[in-house]
RNA sequence: GGGGCUGUAGCUCAGCUGGAUAGAGCGACGGUUUCCUAAACCGUAGGUCGUGGGUUCGAGUCCCGCCAGCCCCGCCA
């Protein structure tokens, strides 16, 4: 309802400056344009929208609230096309005004969004002045380590960036989707020394060890780095070889790389996510660029031997300001200067980087300060080109029950495929009870594809459906659970729907004939015309659990008027019409599951 | 010591630029099945929005202090 919600607003405006003249003036005067406050009614039996402005206005205007209201209802009153559109306006309170849509208005969307590949959400370009650039918005998530296995802490990055993804591409923007991996760096050195000891073919060829002895194999080698200086040693010669281009180094470090990347693809696969890997290692031959340019621009500044920048406004511990190291005493980069020749690579134009309008930094939010200071720095050295943006989007840790950090019972983190394959096996088990209850008869292919998509969809859901910032407590039994805001909730409407399309035979819908009489029928037409203003706020919040909410709401409001009213043994002009919001709800539905990055199913 | 995030019903959480009597879900209690998948639906109970001030017509929301929890803070990422 954007496009009506739209055209409301401008006759609010113009009955607002009818009524009062004296506020264009004041407007210009103040800077703040003349806001009617349209919003949605905070209460059904307030109508479909609601006009706080007159409250807000009292005191520029010194009139009392519902004076105010009085006067733009009186001139809304007078124009034919807002009465086309609203029934009669009802001042209510201190003043607050309540619309309530024509219902024949809402008709007619409905037969828009059936007719609608696209269910009224409008591409990027068709509501922003600014025409959709090519310039594309960069997304860096999921970031994993090389050497070492996807873990839990890679599970919220991995899926809220994906969803983020989805939800920018579906508005029309060229979204690359960065996969940052930690591909470089001093642990390759330690790394390398172990293999040489302990598995030396396992740096000539391919798949020698296999990624848990390659995880065993780097925490060894941490351990020892830890504590023996002869290994600390020959670990620093390995990275200064590697970093120099030694071929038998460069080959090694190319086998651990092209070990891992299949391990992480199994993981993608499985979540249905695709990603560009342009890991650490890409911004290398960048790096020493970075120095120099932060030097001529006067930000470098050497202290006790290591390159820094000072920050503005962020302190340390003494009060002094807080610098931010970008080449170490030894001369090494460390993960500051990577990060500040990604932005820079990110925002150059091509041929030598993205040319990004905006680039966002799906990580927890531990890393914030990290990401204020690297921003601060960027900015600084002129690097960000002005209009665009670049946003670090934190989420909060994956707790435990028990609201500490997840862990396994001896203490481990968990690994990602552990934590997925328990979900699709509690998936199975809630199947097969659920089976056996109904006596119904299901092959193995069946239940292994219904309980895969239960358990990956819940893992998901779950996730999504909490707001990003706070840390989010992690529950196989109430992701899972058959009722409440769950991916099974929201898969079993659509199940519902799937069973009414199946039995219903050809379904003929004359969109001309439209007419809806029951509180059920409505209901479910005002919660799905919502769909366009939920999926352009997320767009705008980066926050997916709004989202969530809107489909959960969308499938409770369904169930109910599946629940009170016949659809298939309702009188024949009432069939057609339900069967068309039963449709409709499908595809609001799919839809938006499928922005969640969640695939849905007909039976289950 | 400095900084960030969080604090809303027994539990898990929503709450969009400040707006009408603070909302869900779970759990608890009670009800609904000759009918399209009851993995559903209907109803009841449950809150000094951490705390003390301030801003104003109006504060869960904005500002300041305090308390509690988690996280980060110079050569790891």
């Amino acid at each position: 309802m954007l496009n009506l919600t739209q055209t409301l607003k401008k006759h609010l405006e113009d009955a607002l400056e009818q009524a009062f003249p004296e506020i264009v003036a004041i407007a210009k005067v103040t800077g703040f344009p003349v806001d009617p406050q349209l919003v949605s009614a905070s209460k059904p039996e307030f109508g479909d929208l609601q006009v706080n402005g007159a409250l807000s206005l009292a005191k520029t205007l010194k009139k009392p609230p519902r004076l105010i209201a009085c006067e733009i209802v009186k001139q809304l009153k007078q124009n034919q096309d807002f009465l086309s559109l609203c029934k009669s306006p009802e001042i209510a309170g201190p003043g607050f005004i309540n619309l309530t849509i024509q219902p024949q208005c809402l008709v007619e969307e409905i037969r828009q969004r059936l007719k609608d590949e696209r269910l009224g959400v409008p591409l990027f370009k068709n509501c922003a002045k600014n025409q959709p650039s090519a310039e594309p918005i960069i997304i860096d998530f999921s970031s994993p380590n090389i050497a070492k296995e996807m873990h839990v802490g890679h599970l919220r990055s991995t899926i809220i960036g994906d969803s983020i993804a989805r939800i920018l591409e579906f508005r029309g923007h060229s979204v690359l989707r960065l996969n940052h991996i930690g591909d470089w760096g001093t642990q390759f050195g330690m790394l390398i020394t172990q293999l040489k000891e302990e598995a030396p073919q396992a740096l000539k060829q391919a798949n020698v060890v296999n990624i848990g002895d390659l995880v065993t194999f780097y925490r060894k080698s941490k351990k020892r780095f830890d504590e023996d200086e002869e290994f600390q040693m020959a670990s620093r010669q390995e990275v200064v070889k590697l970093q120099n281009g030694d071929p038998i180094a460069k080959q090694a470090w190319e086998l651990l790389c092209e070990q891992s990347r299949k391990e992480f693809q199994k993981i993608y696969e499985r979540l249905d996510i695709k990603l560009t890997e342009r890991g650490e290692s890409f911004y290398n031959p960048y790096l020493e660029k970075v120095i120099v340019d932060l030097d001529s621009s006067g930000l470098l500044v050497v202290d006790d031997g290591a390159k820094c920048i000072f920050l503005e406004d962020i302190k340390g511990k003494n009060g002094q300001p807080l610098p931010v190291i970008v080449q170490k005493s030894d001369g090494g980069f460390n993960y500051a200067t990577t990060d500040l020749a990604a932005i820079r690579y990110r925002f150059n134009k091509p041929p030598n980087g993205d040319g990004a309008c905006r680039v966002i930094y799906v990580t927890d939010a531990g890393q914030a300060n990290h990401f204020a200071a690297v921003f601060q720095i960027a900015k600084r050295a002129n690097w960000i080109p002005t209009g665009a943006q670049i946003e670090h989007v934190p989420f909060g840790l994956v707790q435990g029950e028990d609201g500490k950090k997840l862990k396994t019972r001896s203490g481990e983190t968990v690994r990602l495929r552990d934590l997925l394959d328990e979900a699709v096996i509690k998936a199975k088990a809630n199947l097969r009870s659920r089976l056996q209850e109904e006596n119904r008869k299901e092959d193995e292919v069946f239940i292994d594809h219904v309980a895969t998509t239960i358990g990956i969809a819940a893992v998901k859901y779950a996730d999504l459906s909490q707001n990003r910032v706070s840390n989010y407590q992690f529950s196989f039994e109430k992701m899972l659970a058959l009722q409440g805001n769950t991916a099974p909730y929201l898969l079993y409407a659509l199940v519902r729907i799937a069973g009414i399309i199946r039995k219903g035979g050809d379904i003929n819908i004359e969109l001309n004939e439209l007419q809806f009489t029951e509180s059920q029928e409505w209901n479910l037409i005002r919660e799905l015309l919502k769909l366009d203003e939920v999926i352009v706020e997320v767009e705008e919040e980066l926050l997916p659990n709004r989202l969530c909410s809107y489909l959960f709401e969308v499938s409770q409001v369904f169930n109910r008027f599946y629940e009170q009213l016949p659809i298939l043994k309702a009188e024949s002009q009432y069939k057609n019409c339900r069967l068309a919001l039963c449709l409709l709800t499908a595809e609001t539905l799919k839809l938006g599951m499928n922005l969640l990055g969640i695939p849905t199913l007909e039976r289950m």
